[in-house]
DNA sequence: CCCGGCGCAATTGTAAGACAATAAAATAAT
DNA sequence: ATTATTTTATTGTCTTACAATTGCGCCGGG
């Protein structure tokens, strides 16, 4: 049937008939599509409208494609969740490149509170979770240099998330991070200092599975850069 | 680190380029790119490289573009997160294995309880937040479908975090979303009820400023997911 | 002076054909 | 039987060409 094309751009109407494919026939990961010109074939297409269709679902690793083994429906390995590059080009996105300041403030300040429950229990059975973050505040606690501060300080919020064993916020918080980055530079002498007590005092806290006066604390150290943005802007 | 194993291709590099042009030029949603071809001879390789880079971040709404106009950053309309698509091809995606699954669930009850204080805060201000999720839950009790069941419910849990006004989180719960919906079809009649009664006193309690009862009702709910998910396995 | 229609041209969208690069499969050699 | 080599199928990239869309300026009329 003449489905009417309506103008909209043909790549993304091969990708939508691949996607059907894909369900239609209940391909499961590591199974072989048609190659790019019997697609193109069949749907009537050249064979650059197949490719820049399924060069954007690769890019999303809905597909994978290889010379000579062809195109073939993408294997996740959800343990790592594979968002790892779209969630890096997703921070290009206006949902987050346009949000407010505080936004960025308050939505890391919901990550990161979050994970502190997970990350107590995992530490009550795994001391060394304990004694990295602490290393990471020992060396935070050494640097004059405020490149190599921003970067071990970056490291430390990194690190907390991760223990949560959370692996998808912790994607999230990096993106994240990114904006934070520019306002890390504007602090000042004193403020190190204070955050890297704020540090200590929050792994202890977790330690102690004192989990409500950890997330004020932290809570409490990652607001503190509200009135610094704000005045900047 | 690890992405140097596998070889490059062109497309990949120059979507990496552009990411970096947006990101040094601090390109704003709506700022124009050069053309294509300066593009491409920018970056030394041939338009089909370059268009199939801008196809896959196009595909991920980073870019938009149209003949004559040229490619932008891209844009969203009224505030509204549009991951519409991209959750909707990352659906594709098999079976997930039962530690992340744990892992998915958890992360979203992180997200979800966490934005509930921003959520009641702006009900408080703004009635019609409430009377939104109300209507919302009302549609979805007189749902027999079990595919519209579907939909409304994650326009349910949707309209939650869009309601606490924290954007990027928003975002990454569309994320969350696309990997749930495969579970959501193991849903039982019994548990539909269960789950429209759950939504309702969640907005309640947040309507009447009962912040941490709310949380509690929402992690049950979500959590409730966990054993159905296991003995599917 | 303003204003609406109209055509031009810039830019993306699509096509076809060619060749390079890669890796799987088939074949030859030891 | 195992290893080395050749063949071949398939994606990766380039080139050129033309179609489709639409923003912008031009022109004429009120």
């Amino acid at each position: 049937m003449l489905e009417t094309i309506e103008r909209q751009r043909l790549s993304d109407v091969v990708a939508a008939k691949i996607r059907q494919l894909i369900l239609r026939g209940h391909l499961k990961p590591g199974d072989r599509l048609p190659t790019e010109h019997e697609l193109a074939e069949r749907f009537g297409v050249s064979r650059v409208s197949v490719r820049e269709a399924t060069k954007a679902l690769g890019f999303l690793g809905v597909l994978e494609a290889a010379p000579r083994r062809g195109l073939t429906v993408g294997r996740v390995d959800l343990g790592r969740v594979d968002l790892g590059r779209v969630t890096e080009y997703l921070g290009l996105h206006p949902a987050v490149s346009d949000a407010s300041s505080e936004q960025l403030i308050d939505t890391r300040v919901v990550i990161e509170t979050g994970v502190l429950p997970h990350v107590a229990r995992r530490m009550a059975e795994d001391p060394s979770i304990h004694e990295g973050l602490r290393a990471l505040n020992e060396r935070l606690r050494g640097t004059r240099d405020l490149v190599a501060w921003i970067e071990l300080d970056i490291a430390f919020h990194r690190r907390l998330v991760e223990s949560s064993g959370l692996a998808p916020l912790a994607a999230f918080n990096d993106i994240l991070q990114a904006f934070f980055q520019r306002f890390r530079e504007s602090v000042k002498k004193a403020e190190w200092r204070a955050g890297i007590e704020s540090h200590g005092r929050i792994i202890v806290l977790l330690r102690d599975g004192k989990v409500s006066a950890a997330s004020a604390e932290l809570r409490r150290h990652i607001e503190s850069h509200k009135a610094r943005m704000v005045e900047e802007v």
